[in-house]
DNA sequence: ATTAACTATATCACTTTTGACATGGAAGTC
DNA sequence: GACTTCCATGTCAAAAGTGATATAGTTAAT
């Protein structure tokens, strides 16, 4: 990883290790964040695609217009657990969301 | 619900609610469980098949025996950002996690 | 150029989740 | 029985995530 990429992760809270330590956490890691940006564009899409604004979408779950702008940014404060319990609210499945998760 | 199960899932801190709003969260909040359900027995098969005890998983993922646990039962207390984050640490990628999530 | 509607980003008190630890139970070995 | 290994469950201080709020940026309409 280049030094811009890493300080661009870096200013997004996402922590980033160096050397042995840092190869391990690596591809869990890279895993890790792949995920929350998929489940993002899912959030971003479902929504858009029910013609709701993230107000909307806030008040569905009890929570704010600002934490689903972090979600749809797959910001590094917010939980997978806020999306997923999200995409369900919006009315996706089980199978539904398996299906948005595979790899593009 | 009737009310054993109502009260089962409550002893294992699940908020229960009731009437309207219980309405409500039934839907969203069922798939969440079932969620948590299948990431926790794809844990389970997962960590088995890698020959792996909870303590070595615990090593792994720098946590303890007794959260690998909750996780496998999944428990309230445990958040899906720890269990998907065990899932990629044993391996799995996004395409398998997804594959793994599909409702049996 | 204002206004209105929607979204992005920062901060913070409060809540939930966390790893660690303690302990008990189950299944096996000697 | 005594010992070992592995898993289940409870508790708690510390860490991470939360909704709320404020504010700024964007887009579109009149």
């Amino acid at each position: 990883m280049n030094t811009s990429k890493k300080k661009r992760l870096e200013a997004n809270g996402w922590k980033v290790g160096s050397s042995a330590e840092f190869l391990n956490l690596t591809a869990e890691e890279a895993a890790y964040v792949e995920f929350k940006v998929a489940l993002s564009k899912a959030l971003l899409h479902l929504r858009k695609s029910r013609k709701l604004t993230q107000v909307d979408l806030a008040l569905r779950i009890n929570s704010s217009q600002s934490r689903v702008a972090k979600m749809e940014a797959a910001d590094a404060s917010v939980s997978l657990d806020l999306m997923l319990r999200s995409l369900f609210a919006l009315g996706a499945s089980r199978n539904k969301v398996a299906e948005l998760l595979k790899a593009s």
